[in-house]
RNA sequence: GUCCGGUUCGUCUAGGGGUUAGGACACCGCCCUUUCACGGCGGCAACACGGGUUCAAAUCCCGUACCGGAUACCA
């Protein structure tokens, strides 16, 4: 029989990072054994369930871009069938009326009025004593008819126990007595949760139920309903939890957007980063290994591999440079400066849309990439790619857009910092940074005369008619008695400059990218140089607007 | 309370009778360097506790502690 597991999130809210890990162990485990990954949307739950938290999940699953095959169920649509199911139970014998009236809801704090209560029936009562569990049918039927009401309750066998092997956490066993008579149908009619699963399960043909770890006991319940609806159990396979640091439960209510998986999408994370990460809270291949694409994650996935203990999700509250856990954020910036251009590029192209600095010329260079420059892609036996970034010679073909995002993206942490720290090199519109002022410029007053200077410097040495062209239109070859614009010649003149003025090459090096880009850190100036061009160059040097602020 | 599960550096983890207990992130130091990263080198740092079994226990067994989950006419 084919393998066919399925996600099951119930639509009450944002899609939360522990639930997109289990949709992820689904997907890779039915890929891996070359199943299928199917999707459920639990909205039995008329009052919480919203259209927009379906949307929210859809959007973060596509995110992750972990596509499920065939449609989407949505488990309301099923509510006769299980009503049905627990009818025929009724008739079966197998389940009882409960003529109980409901108990009014205590309005506070539902977890603890539960354990409260469970506290007080230790020892009065068992779980098996139900009044109505053995009425007559004759009577129950009557008072049914009646228009009592009445809730339908699982009749659990009084003695014996459930069983079931669990792929993670091992044989698992449950004696009767400890599961109550759990309520299939409530009083007004409506499925209750444990029941809708296992209809749904056995309607899907689910062979592997893959979950959170919260379910282990609702999974002895779920055992007893397969077993008295005459089916057998699909096998289950239980995942640890995500919890917060200290331990706590990992929920919005305490910790915010941190729990929330589109957080990580509008903060600049790479889909293939963050799945990655996730991946490896709670499994691991058994081998000294960070970096895995999702065609490895899928080849080596095992049940072995998943943990039983809980992970916690480090991150700092209050701390900017944390705020969310370092080794995501490090896997992040891994998969910026590594990936390849090819892939990373759309990325760019999103986020600079969004900031409004994209421009439309930038699609011309990107068009015939893909085939162009596999080289950064070669990835080496370790999973990581060979070469970091692309050199001249592979590059000097390519525009200026290109060589840019390269160049800016060594040291950049999340897709955001392409239009944050990297604003300078895609518009004329960006801020100085007053430590970085404070530091390069303001620390030597000298630089107020000697970058214009300087600028006079650059504009006779690489000037001349080439100035009325934007810089990127630039040829490389110089004109006859005229430099080219480029690092070589660059430096050289620099050098010339600073040794004529007495001072030290960091002092221009630095001034000069504060003025060229409004931060003290970047990548080597001579390439900022180049890449900003000519022309910008000039102007940016020339510039009060640094100084005057 | 009861039932179930868990416990290796701060965090993610490898290892499952004999290891100097390995790696990654974070942190610290040095090198590289015009800055900041990257990279390289190095450092800090862990088997929850107590018994047992064994020549030998982080590893197997039993307790204890602590943590987590469940205990709904929620999902």
């Amino acid at each position: 029989m084919s393998v066919r597991v399925r996600f099951a999130p119930s639509p009450t809210g944002y899609l939360h990072i522990g639930s997109a890990r289990s949709a992820l162990f689904n997907y890779l485990y039915a890929r891996n054994v070359g199943g299928k990954f199917l999707l459920r949307i639990e909205d039995t739950d008329l009052a919480r369930s919203t259209e927009e938290s379906t949307r929210s999940i859809l959007d973060g699953l596509a995110w992750l871009e972990l596509k499920h095959d065939e449609e989407i169920v949505f488990q309301s649509d099923n509510a006769d069938k299980h009503r049905a199911a627990a009818q025929r139970l009724l008739a079966e014998g197998k389940a009882y009326r409960d003529f109980t009236p409901k108990a009014e809801p205590t309005d506070q704090n539902v977890k603890e009025g539960i354990a409260e209560r469970a506290r007080a029936a230790q020892g009065v009562k068992n779980m098996r004593d139900n009044p109505f569990r053995e009425l007559l049918s004759e009577e129950s039927d009557r008072r049914a008819e009646a228009q009592e009401p009445f809730a339908i309750r699982l009749k659990v066998p009084l003695a014996g126990k459930t069983s079931f092997d669990d792929k993670v956490y091992g044989p698992q066993e449950r004696n009767y007595d400890d599961t109550e008579d759990l309520v299939l149908l409530r009083s007004d009619g409506h499925p209750l949760y444990n029941l809708a699963v296992v209809c749904d399960d056995i309607e899907m043909a689910i062979t592997h139920v893959i979950r959170g770890q919260d379910h282990l006991t609702n999974t002895h319940k779920q055992v007893l309903i397969y077993e008295a609806l005459g089916v057998t159990p699909p096998t289950f396979a239980h995942l640890p939890l995500i919890m917060a640091p200290g331990k706590g439960k990992l929920s919005k209510r305490k910790h915010g957007e941190i729990v929330s998986l589109t957080t990580y999408r509008d903060a600049g994370f790479v889909p293939a980063a963050f799945r990655n990460f996730l991946a490896l809270l709670g499994w691991s291949a058994g081998e000294e290994k960070e970096i895995y694409s999702l065609e490895e994650l899928i080849e080596k996935f095992s049940f072995d591999g998943i943990h039983r203990s809980n992970a916690i999700f480090n991150f700092r509250e209050n701390d900017p440079r944390h705020w969310t856990d370092d080794k995501a954020l490090w896997m992040n910036a891994e998969y910026i400066r590594t990936m390849p251009l090819a892939e990373l590029l759309p990325l760019v192209k999103a986020e600079l849309k969004s900031a409004k600095l994209w421009r439309e010329e930038y699609d011309q260079e990107s068009i015939a990439l893909s085939a162009d420059i596999p080289s950064t892609a070669d990835l080496g036996a370790d999973g990581r790619p060979e070469t970091v970034a692309l050199d001249n010679r592979q590059i000097g073909s390519h525009g200026w857009y290109i060589k840019t995002v390269d160049l800016i993206r060594s040291r950049f942490f999340t897709l955001k910092d392409f239009s944050l720290q990297g604003r300078a090199y895609f518009c004329e519109d960006f801020d100085f940074d007053p430590a970085a002022v404070a530091k390069n410029l303001t620390k030597f007053p000298e630089l107020r005369e000697w970058l214009p200077q300087l600028a006079d410097r650059f504009e006779a040495e690489f000037g001349g008619t080439e100035m009325l062209k934007p810089a990127r239109e630039q040829g490389r070859d110089s004109q006859p008695g005229q430099l080219a614009f480029t690092e070589a010649y660059i430096e050289t003149v620099i050098k010339a400059f600073t040794e004529e003025k007495g001072t030290k090459l960091g002092v221009i090096m630095n001034g000069a990218r504060t003025l060229l880009t409004g931060v003290a850190v970047g990548p080597s100036m001579l390439s900022v140089f180049e890449v900003i061009g000519l022309e910008r160059t000039i102007s940016r040097l020339r510039s009060q607007l640094a100084w005057n602020q």
